[in-house]
RNA sequence: GCCGAUGUAGCUCAGAGGUAGAGCACUUCCUUGGUAAGGAAGAGGUCACGGGUUCAAUUCCCGUCAUUGGCUCCA
């Protein structure tokens, strides 16, 4: 007999090898109908695998994440199984369950799957999935999952099992499919009532733009019809709080091909709605003791060069502008932060001075790629609600704390209420992406790290987000369809102050090298009105 | 930039190889006891742009531009 712990804390005794399904059956054949996965022992399996050993067991069904994920993966299965069978000779790669649903990405060789084509493959994906074929887990061996797919020429699985080891390979078969697959599935393809391929894009494989370009299948499942007709009715909804839209209809802001692309037009109402923002971001600033600077829209190419801007972003810049005689060469300023480092540089500086804090609605051009661009969120130019704080090593936590409140207090005013502080760190395994030494990064990093802890923001890491110069700290919201985007930013910079030798005169009358915090709690104009204009549907506070 | 889709009246969209339509909005008039009322008339489009095929292209083909869903990128 083993011991089974419930979610509950209640403790059952079974026999070896009862299955989840039958601990299900023991409680209610209600809730065996229902569960469709399994975690046994923290570890995600199906419904039939056999509990061997005294174990914690958590059921699921399709209103937890982890029943949607195990239902979607199953689906991404029968996906595949639909497409081979409609294109034979594609290449299978990987098909993960999504926070909607899933996607399976394949390689098409010649061809290419085109909208008309979705009907056709739900229909296939339906009928396989009546056939209510058993997912089936098995172990293969290293040498025999290479061969399998070795023979099918396909190199993509032969890369992914050339980077496992040999003992943990498990191949998974239903009906006539099988492939290299982790496990977690639902019992079988008839639980799965309702599908829809919602889209295909390209995708690079391995998310490298270097390598081939695969075609990526998006599909979304249900286990009732009703869920997904619902479904898309949300989607429907949401599409008319789209900043877009609104932005449109309410006469806020507009883009003209003349003008260029990326390039937003603020009309009239959108004008006054962010002078407001505006007016009252300067009024917060002014009480917490910053000082409004302006700087010009171009600085020269040298300034960028110190700045290290130019090495990193050079060639993805507009590129720069000359002067008709002396052959000097200005850029559109990408950032301002350089401007504030000159003007800290433009007389000598005390302890005592410390921290200033530069503040400036900075606008600013970056050459975004044409694909990138996304009405005001992603823009070709745009208003940075910047600082840059100067401060003392010393003065680090208190100056960062503030900027924390200051961009909670933005967040709250306009009823942000639905955001994530995401730490973003520097990827250790590219170091060459960024400048400046690891001392000063293991600092910056921690400061970061420590502050947001302490003032128990709800943090996600992510290693390799942060900017070339340093760590940060970013506020990300989501739109009316599920995007993530940044708006209120601060990061700690060690480097800029280090490339321009800004100095102060310490209370021991030698040099030191202050520190910058780099802030926008707005994150821009731009961003910020399309976020308030997708968060309160277009009725502003 | 890459893969897919789209581009027709101010807006939402239909349409077909023979030189364009609907609804809403707009203008004028009429009806009606005032809050998304009804009726009549009207205005509004080189059907994104440039090539090609054709007797004939807005409709088919190619290219460009823009928009859009993803991917990559994002100081």
């Amino acid at each position: 007999m083993i011991k089974v712990t419930l979610p509950d804390g209640a403790v059952k005794e079974y026999e070896k090898g009862t299955t989840p399904f039958q601990v299900a059956q023991s409680i209610s054949e209600g809730l065996a109908r229902n569960i469709i996965s399994a975690k046994v022992n923290g570890q995600t399996v199906e419904t039939t695998t056999p509990i061997t050993t005294d174990a914690n067991v958590t059921l699921f069904s399709f209103d937890n994440d982890e029943g949607k994920k195990a239902f979607w993966h199953s689906s991404a299965h029968i996906l595949a199984q639909a497409l081979e069978k409609l294109y034979p000779g594609i290449k299978l790669t990987i098909g993960p369950a999504i926070e909607n649903g899933f996607y399976y990405d394949v390689d098409c060789g010649e061809h290419t799957i085109h909208e008309a084509d979705f009907k056709k493959i739900e229909d296939k994906f339906l009928e396989l999935a009546r056939e209510k074929a058993e997912f089936k887990m098995r172990e293969v061996s290293k040498a025999d999952a290479l061969a399998k797919y070795k023979k099918e020429g396909n190199e993509y699985k032969v890369e992914l099992i050339e980077n496992l080891n040999d003992g943990e390979i498990t191949f998974c078969d239903h009906s006539d499919f099988t492939d290299l697959c982790r496990g977690g599935h639902i019992p079988n393809t008839g639980i799965v009532k309702a599908f829809k391929v919602m889209n295909v894009a390209g995708a690079y494989w391995r998310a490298d733009q270097t390598k081939n370009q695969l075609v990526r299948v998006y599909g979304i499942s249900f286990p009732k019809q009703k869920m997904l007709t619902d479904y898309l009715e949300v989607l429907e909804q949401a599409k008319q709080r789209d900043h877009r839209k609104l932005g449109k209809e309410l006469e806020l802001f507009t883009f003209s091909q003349k003008v260029g692309q990326g390039l937003p037009l603020w009309l009239p109402k959108g004008t006054a709605l962010r002078d407001r923002l505006e007016n009252f971001l300067k009024k917060a600033q002014l009480k917490a003791g910053y000082q409004p600077v302006m700087t010009p829209h171009i600085g020269h190419k040298d300034l960028y060069v110190t700045s290290g801007h130019w090495d990193k972003y050079g060639e993805d810049s507009f590129q720069p502008i000359n002067t008709p005689h002396e052959g000097e060469e200005f850029l559109l300023k990408p950032m301002n932060c350089p401007h504030h480092c000159e003007i800290f540089n433009s007389s000598p500086r005390s302890y005592k001075d410390l921290p200033i804090r530069y503040a400036e609605f900075g606008t600013v051009y970056r050459y975004e790629q044409s694909g990138e661009l996304h009405g005001l969120t992603r823009a070709r130019c745009f208003t940075v609600d910047d600082a840059h704080i100067f401060c003392r090593p010393d003065q680090i936590v208190d100056e960062f704390k503030n900027v924390i409140d200051l961009v909670l207090y933005v967040f709250k005013t306009f009823e942000f209420t639905d955001y994530v502080a995401q730490i973003s760190l520097r990827d250790p395994d590219n170091k060459e992406k960024y400048i400046g030494s690891d001392e000063n990064w293991k600092k910056a990093e921690q400061a970061i790290i420590d502050t947001a802890t302490e003032k128990g923001l709800n943090t996600v890491v992510e290693t390799g987000e942060a900017a070339f110069y340093g760590p940060k700290l970013d506020f990300m919201v989501k739109d009316a369809l599920g995007r993530s985007w940044q708006l209120g930013t601060i990061q700690v910079d060690y480097n800029l102050p280090e490339r321009f030798e800004l100095e102060y005169k310490g209370s021991d009358n030698e040099s030191h090298r202050p520190v910058m915090i780099h802030r926008a709690p707005f994150g821009s104009m731009e961003r910020f009105v399309a976020g308030l204009i997708e968060n309160c549907a277009g009725k502003f506070p």
